[in-house]
DNA sequence: AATTTGTGTTTCAAGTGTGAAACAATATGA
DNA sequence: TCATATTGTTTCACACTTGAAACACAAATT
């Protein structure tokens, strides 16, 4: 089956076009060109053609794009015209704070609960946001209609936890546990690991030059860590 | 200037290594070879030892990777053997959880405190951390020797913010504003865009297939397409 | 009707990352 | 001493993404 595949970093990008058009829609503007998109990014016109050429015929030649057409075209590509309801796994630090932001963004995702397998915790309400316990996943998502599941939970857990939320039939799920997880690939996964984000960026500070290593590699420092590792 | 660049992909992947080897030597394992590394992740072997040998010899031929040796050295090269100040700027419902939680992460980075220009919150402590005055951000960053600022702002005010930071000497700088930014390249600026995170889950979502959108692009939908935009 | 603008689309080159394979070098153990 | 294990390193092919260029085509303007 030889589909044409639409990469990530492609939908990213229709992600961060959408954003755009709901500013100019807000400016006023009606119109607004490839080439007038690819100055507000730093990115070529040919790209953003390309990667709206993907899903059809958006413009206008000779004209540009009108706006809000696309706007509400991206919006439906992205599958963002309707509401979807998230799940919060683990009603910690990390859990709640999230369920706090989500839940006050005017996006078109709503936190439809915390979940949490600590009994102290369970029933009780953070931000408008109630606590269920996690066993009552599968009953909860199906009544509330959840679709997209947040994993907050300690790394030793997260595995676990993802395969109930897949036996659950979510689709989606975004993970904020570092370790990497595996899931069947009818599920799509998300993994934002903050720990390796931050280390990448204490990585560049050790590294002033900007990141040019090839002295570590020299002939007398290999010899160097040789020797200490004889001791 | 051709210095052999590391990419970040590599470094990501060394800040997992080092999260394996410390979970290894809590196992109480001595050695450990690439191949018993790769296993761990869905990698193979012949990564692994390209990516450490960027750094210099750190294995044993016959024998494999000393466990604790080889995370003494991926600590230094991450940079993670000496603590990191971290400022959190906009003392907001993310920038307050992000304090929290990274506050209480056993990690290399404590949170020297929050940022904001809402006079009402300056002067407030949020789980121990102070908020402080934007306005005086240089002079405590000095003080406190900050070397990695957290930018929790608004999209309209973090290109503003990230100036700052960079004026005030700060040359790492992650950025969970959703916005794209620019910044002088001695500054290292890492993005962590949530929401274009959730809407390639809800993209997923409205592909069902599996991302196959050839069949959007046959020419009856994209004559269909075409006659919505005429109206 | 002619000109201009800007999309839709294709093509090619370049850069990057991955995977697999191969092999010399070296440490351990029998 | 010899066999075995495993690293360090190179090489090649493959896939993916981007960038740039080119051009037909359609709409608007004059």
């Amino acid at each position: 089956m030889k589909s044409e595949k639409i990469s990530e970093l492609t939908t990213n990008r229709l992600s961060v076009y959408l954003r755009c058009l709901n500013d100019l829609v807000t400016e006023g503007a009606k119109t607004v060109s490839s080439d007038g998109l690819a100055k507000r990014f730093h990115l070529n016109s040919a790209q953003i053609r390309k990667d709206l050429a993907y899903f059809g015929e958006f413009g206008v030649r000779g004209v540009g794009y009108y706006i809000e057409n696309l706007r509400d075209q991206l919006t439906k590509i992205l599958g963002l015209e309707k509401e979807h309801r998230v799940a919060i796994i683990g009603a910690g630090r990390l859990g709640t704070a999230l369920a706090d932001y989500y839940g006050f963004t005017q996006t078109n995702f709503s936190v439809a609960g915390l979940f949490d397998a600590d009994s102290k915790k369970i029933g009780q309400t953070i931000g408008g946001v109630e606590i269920f316990d996690i066993k009552n996943f599968a009953d909860i998502a199906k009544r509330d209609k959840i679709d997209v599941a947040v994993i907050a939970v300690p790394a030793p857990f997260a595995q676990n936890v993802l395969e109930q939320v897949a036996e659950a039939g979510i689709k989606a799920v975004m993970n904020f546990a570092p370790t990497p997880l595996r899931v069947e690939n009818d599920v799509k996964l998300k993994t934002v690991d903050l720990t390796i984000s931050l280390e990448s960026l204490s990585y560049f500070l050790a590294q002033p030059n900007g990141s040019n290593s090839k002295n570590l590699k020299s002939n007398s420092n290999r010899r160097r860590i040789k020797q200490v590792e004889k001791v």
